[in-house]
DNA sequence: AAGGTGACCGGCC
DNA sequence: TGGCCGGCCACCT
């Protein structure tokens, strides 16, 4: 196990949990308020690893679109949307709706 | 050590 | 919005 700390993850994972109830972000938001916006790529990243390092809501977290496009890679294939719509937040055709609406803007939050 | 990969993003048409 | 292309950066083999 090369686990340590991985700074980068837990830093994306810190930020996923920072995500309020019926809200989403996309990655590349997660990716800025790192402050390597250009490696959204990597918040995906850190993603797929979620599984292994346990509670980060996944499934708030989806593309610049609004796309879940990361539903496949959960446990179940519309596992990610039931979330989402149990959280109050409609999903169609895997697009979120009024993606703009329940966007939330990921912040260090010092609160 | 080098190459390939990826849950992306932005620009262009 | 959607498709195509290039870039970008950390992780894995």
């Amino acid at each position: 196990m090369t686990n340590q700390n991985d700074n980068f993850f837990e830093k994306v994972y810190a930020v996923a949990r920072q995500i309020p109830y019926g809200r989403v972000t996309s990655y590349g938001a997660i990716a800025k308020v790192l402050g390597t916006a250009r490696s959204a790529r990597m918040v995906g990243w850190a993603m797929n690893a979620c599984h292994n390092r346990g509670d980060v809501p996944a499934h708030r977290v989806v593309n610049r679109k609004g796309l879940l496009t990361g539903k496949h890679h959960f446990d179940g294939t519309n596992l990610m949307q039931q979330l989402l719509e149990s959280e109050g937040i409609k999903v169609v055709d895997n697009q979120i709706v009024d993606f703009e609406n329940v966007f939330w803007e990921p912040e260090m939050s010092i609160q």
